[in-house]
DNA sequence: GCTTGACCTTGACGCAGCGTCAACCCTCGA
DNA sequence: TCGAGGGTTGACGCTGCGTCAAGGTCAAGC
């Protein structure tokens, strides 16, 4: 008769194992002497070397009772089903070492090269790193929202940046940040910008941008919630008859008040 | 300002995954309205989506954290490590696999090819599947205990079933199970595997097995447990001069009494 | 004003397969 | 007789959430 412990040793297995296999019920409890012990014989043994075999191989615990009072067809086909099971974990890990790669190596965080790109520009430019954490933040959404437009719409982004209306605009951003809503910079940055609307809406480059209203609504919000300058240019553009930001359009002249 | 389900939306997670962040520290808890509700920003989103990436990237969890805020170089020294560990796993599914191709050829259940073609050819000589299961425990405690010398075991064991002495043992052996221990058969059975010992003594095969006294114990205690037939031939062989029956030998011989 | 259904809240269990205390009893050799 | 090294049950920990449970909230339609 054996102790656990000695019925582990030939198993190979350690005694939390053998206890935790009562516990589900895969190794059935033998008998107890008077002290309590748990009493094993060589059937035991046999037993739990069929069951870590069997675990070994990968099979789920939850399974192995199924398995190992399976006929030779029902073991066959069961041995099938989680080898498959083992190709899809495989697999999936393939694709997530490939995903870490890309993390390495190009994409950082979530953002394509081409933003990565563009934010290195506007670095370049004199935009300060708070501004240019604010439009990593946004192009990270847009890039989890429509994954499949971001190139292109980054390449317009890039042309854009030739615009020399455009440096200028940027040049002025970091400046404004934390001035007055009544700075002259205000209206001047107000006055560069329109401009470059104007050509926008005359290049006919307004309107569909693939984007759900809410998520526009987003944008806008973090927008003017990141400084009560960026609200007032909003509020300047809105009195000349332009409405939103992300998706900015002409609207009919108001009259003011 | 986002609810809990239209940042988990616009991040592509579950509900649950934010809370569970929230829990362990990974995103901050934002401001909560008069009702107590979670309100988020559109940094948040950000945060959120850099944090899936990781994670979707096989980052674990409590990395994570540190990963987010990591320089370029440590960032790059985390994801080669984080790596290193994918590999790893799928080489030990790799194994596993394999481990569980040859459990659905060759092996069956912890037993190699030549045990099960020797268990057939003793269902062959009408050996019944009780006893059966008893050979093919012990053996698979063998298989376990020595698992580099059973091959030659087996191949000696094959090798005896070739003597018509063995194969009358093993013709006898299903009627005994259940005989009482004055049957005839008893002693015929004693008889023959004398005369094998015998044989066996003469031809210097008896000894050295690699296995540790206390695996030998087990095994005969095995044998003894299972039927009072197989303590009544242990009995009449001691009183012959034999001693043991998992590893046999001859000793004085003890005078009656 | 009331109902309805969709969301929000916290709290807690469950999952796989044990590792690892804790607190206490049993056995065996010196 | 004592101490070391067994055994026993019970319970928490790990990973990353899924999934109730038992409420409070909100917007819409009647």
């Amino acid at each position: 008769m054996l102790t656990i412990s000695q019925l582990a040793r030939y198993a190979g297995v350690t005694v939390r194992a053998v206890r935790h296999y009562h516990q589900i019920g895969l190794l059935p409890e033998p008998e107890r002497n008077d002290s309590g012990y748990r009493t094993y014989n060589a059937a035991a043994v046999a037993r739990l070397i069929r069951i870590r075999t069997l675990a070994d191989a990968g099979v789920p615990l939850a399974r192995v009772q199924e398995l190992l009072d399976a006929s030779t067809e029902q073991f066959a086909e069961g041995i099938q089903e989680i080898d498959k099971e083992l190709r899809a974990e495989v697999r999936r890990l393939q694709d997530t070492r490939k995903r870490l790669a890309r993390l390495a190596t190009g994409d950082h965080l979530a953002l394509p090269q081409s933003v990565v790109a563009y934010l290195d520009r506007l670095r370049a430019l004199g935009v300060g790193e708070w501004y240019i954490e604010q439009e990593r933040d946004a192009w990270i959404m847009v890039a989890a929202q429509v994954p499949d437009q971001i190139e292109v719409v980054m390449a317009k982004k890039h042309e854009d940046l030739n615009d020399p209306d455009m440096v200028r605009l940027y040049g002025l951003i970091s400046g404004m940040l934390d001035c007055t809503v009544d700075d002259p910079r205000v209206v001047e940055f107000a006055d560069i910008l329109e401009r470059l609307l104007i050509r926008a809406v005359e290049a006919g480059e307004v309107g569909n941008d693939g984007f759900e209203e809410p998520f526009v609504d987003l944008l806008d919000a973090t927008v003017v919630e990141a400084s009560p300058v960026a609200e007032r240019i909003l509020a300047i553009l809105a009195e000349r008859g332009w409405k939103g930001w992300t998706r900015i359009e002409r609207v009919q002249k108001i009259s003011p008040g």
